[in-house]
DNA sequence: GCCAACGTTGGC
DNA sequence: GCCAACGTTGGC
């Protein structure tokens, strides 16, 4: 079993439209790295912790799971679609996703400025400066530091 | 296969 | 809204 951390944007998709939804497909991920960590890494019961990217302050809010094996990305054949693809080949998506399940949405979030502040986390991904991926390998040791941190 | 130009991410 | 840090694209 594997750990991760995944980025939204909370005006685009947050914790709570995760808990409302219950479930979602992970879609609109454009990244060969973060995809690859979908498509060949990620195994059904994984959990991520759920991070709000572009927010007041960025952190951690809750935790997901993910809940399918990998699969096309639809959006990537919708021309109408911010995600469309016109080079991807529908007999060999470019682009796969995970859905995830909505497990748990911190009483308080764990703030960017937190995480680096814990000498815990130290060489964690997105502590670090110029890591956009959106989707990032979590160590368990660190996954359970930052759970504990919110409780 | 190099690399300049361009686009995007995301903290601040 | 700025801009640093990357990733991607495409001409050569």
């Amino acid at each position: 079993m594997k750990y991760w951390l995944i980025k939204s944007e909370p005006d685009v998709f947050g914790i709570d439209d995760l808990k409302k939804a219950k479930r979602e497909p992970w879609n609109g991920i454009r990244n060969y790295q973060a995809r690859n960590f979908m498509r060949d890494e990620m195994e059904i019961g994984d959990l991520a912790l759920f991070y709000h990217s572009n927010a007041k302050p960025p952190g951690v809010v809750g935790i997901a799971e993910v809940a399918s094996e990998p699969y096309a990305d639809n959006l990537q054949f919708d021309e109408n679609s911010n995600y469309h693809d016109p080079k991807s080949n529908p007999d060999d998506p470019r682009w796969m996703m995970v859905d995830f399940n909505f497990v748990e949405k911190f009483p308080e979030m764990v703030s960017l400025d937190q995480l680096k502040g814990e000498k815990a986390l130290e060489g964690m991904l997105v502590t670090q400066r110029g890591t956009r991926l959106s989707i990032t390998p979590v160590s368990k040791k660190h996954f359970d530091k930052v759970c504990r941190m919110a409780r």
